[in-house]
DNA sequence: GACTAGTTATAAG
DNA sequence: TCTTATAAATAGT
């Protein structure tokens, strides 16, 4: 006797039926992260996936790791990885966020003398004066800008948490139902979604 | 007479061979998008994925588009959203960012108050005694900020290219090599990538 | 979570 | 690209 009517071929349209919805979503997503996973070490390809499920959980997939892509994507600064260095990007982007910080404070202090001379904000006027070679730079305000909103979320989530933190890196998120989430490091230099939910807003 | 040896199984590690690993990222990669809008469809998910290729090309994949699920993921203000609205996302988002762009007007008087009496950064200083209501109209400076960055790259890139641009949004993005890419948008509210290379660097 | 049978993705040619 | 045999993912139970 068959134990299953086997695979059903089905339309590709919201299921509607809310159980077999969450369970497709939850097989697929694992699908999915695995041949992005297979993707990137078959071809050396870096790859950052978000899904939001439709009632808000943040789920994320990256190699090497969702943060560094994100970087390179919002700030163009993407210079591809040589062949032998595919599958050891972390220390790489260490070193670049180093020197990044460097150039920061150079940055800063340019654009305090900015401002003492004018009322005009300083990346308005930075924008329209900045040259090429003024860009890498000005990416690292924008990294350091983003650190301080992780790192003040990141307080305030501690401040309502009993638990010692699972001390996720920046990428710490907030929902807007009582939810929170972060990625993390594991193994193969890949990092997958954990979240939780917990009454962080009292 | 067999045409093919049909499918073989193979070791998920790296293909040494270059036609073999340019061919197979090909195929998975559309094999990947494909997953990714199937389960946006089925389960009224939202995801992003960004490709980088191990030669620096990027390519995206967004439903309902890359943009609003970065800004959704680097600010924390991802509000699930309502199952009727799941495949209408966009208005939902333009009006999101006219409100932060009236509170960034508010953000920014403040700042410069705050700059008057202090040589400090505006942000180093407001991070500390931001309330958390002010999280908010902070959101609206990162907007603005990376939007006068795309704007920056934007510009600098219309005016090395003599045909008229493709218009893409702040997504643009900007390669190691002399290449370029932007995410634009197809039928179902779905944003695919286009790349192309140019010598924009003159 | 485990089981199958029918479906889909894809390695090789 | 296109074909085909086979591997892999998965819908329904």
């Amino acid at each position: 006797m068959k134990k299953s009517s086997g695979r059903r071929k089905i339309e590709i349209k919201r299921l509607d039926k809310n159980t077999t919805r969450q369970v497709t979503f939850s097989k697929r997503r694992v699908g999915l992260f695995n041949k992005a996973a297979e993707l990137s070490l078959l071809c050396g390809a870096e790859i950052a996936i978000l899904l939001f499920s439709s009632r808000g959980k943040v789920y994320t997939f990256g190699h090497p790791n969702v943060d560094a892509l994100l970087d390179r994507f919002l700030t163009g600064n993407f210079l591809p990885p040589k062949p032998a260095e595919a599958y050891l990007p972390l220390p790489e982007l260490n070193l670049d966020l180093c020197k990044a910080e460097a150039e920061f404070e150079i940055e800063k202090k340019r654009a305090v003398e900015r401002l003492r001379n004018s009322e005009r904000f300083w990346w308005d006027e930075a924008l329209e004066r900045m040259r090429m070679d003024e860009l890498k730079s000005f990416r690292s305000s924008l990294l350091q800008l983003r650190a301080n909103v992780a790192g003040r979320l990141e307080k305030i989530r501690a401040m309502r948490m009993e638990d010692p933190p699972v001390t996720p890196s920046w990428s710490i998120v907030l929902g807007g139902e009582n939810q929170c989430a972060a990625s993390f490091h594991v193994g193969e230099n890949q990092s997958f979604a954990m979240d939780w939910e917990e009454e962080i807003w009292g």
